[in-house]
DNA sequence: AACTCATATTAGTGGCTACTCATATGGTGA
DNA sequence: TCACCATATGAGTAGCCACTAATATGAGTT
C-alpha cells in the first residue's frame, strides 16, 4: 500500500467528526478566529482547541495573528468544494 | 449542525481507514469478488471481509452474487473521482 | 509590571474501533 | 447428501480518540 494512501486517509479520518468538519465548514473560505468558531460551532472553547490543533497537525488549516486574534483558515481552501461535491453525491444518493 | 454534517463525517470517517481506503479504490469502478480483494490488498480474509461490512454499512459499496463469488462495487461511483481529486490537492500542496 | 482577553496545553477517562482467532453459514458441484 | 469453496460472524483485546476540567501561556493595553 503507497504511503499515498496512508495520506489521504489520514486527511479523511480527519474530517470525520461532525465537530471538525463543522468547524472546517465554519470557516469556509474565510479566516475565523477561535472566538468566532466558538460562537458558530457552539462548542466549548477547550474543545474547539483542540480540535484546531488535530487540524493543524494534519496541515488543513494554517494559523495568522491578527491583533488578540488568531485567525484560522484552510490551507487547501479547494478542499471546501470536494467537501460540496461529496455532499451533493451522498444527497443524491438517498 | 444539521443532519448533513453527520451524515458526511461518517462518510469521511468510513473512508479515513487506510484498509478501508485501499479496497475502495482498489474496487475502483469496477466490481471484485472478496477472494480478489483479498490478493490485490493483501490483507486477512477476515479482516476485508469485517471493512466490508463496514463499508456496506455505511452505503459505500454494494453487493452482487455471482456463481459462487459476491461482488463488490462502490454504490456511488463518482466517488472514486472525488477521492482522485482529494489525492492530487494534497500532493500539490506538498 | 499588572491586568485582561484570547488561546493553548495537560492529565485523566470512557468509549469506540481495528484487529485476530476460531467458528459458522451458505452456495455449488459431484 | 456430502464435501468444498467463498464469505460472514462472534468473542475478546489493545490501542486510539473525543471529551472534560483545570491550568498555563502569551499578546495587548493601561
Amino acid at each position: 500500500m503507497q504511503p499515498q494512501i496512508e495520506d489521504l486517509a489520514k486527511i479523511l479520518k480527519v474530517l470525520g467528526d461532525p465537530n471538525r468538519l463543522g468547524i472546517v465548514m465554519s470557516i469556509g473560505k474565510s479566516s475565523r478566529s477561535v472566538t468566532e468558531l466558538i460562537d458558530a460551532t457552539g462548542l466549548s472553547q477547550t474543545l474547539v482547541s483542540f480540535h484546531l490543533r488535530v487540524l493543524r497537525d494534519a496541515e488543513i488549516v494554517k494559523t495568522e495573528r491578527g491583533g488578540p486574534f488568531i485567525y484560522y483558515s484552510l490551507s487547501m481552501p479547494v478542499l471546501l468544494d470536494i467537501i460540496t461535491e461529496l455532499s451533493n453525491t451522498i444527497n443524491l444518493n438517498k
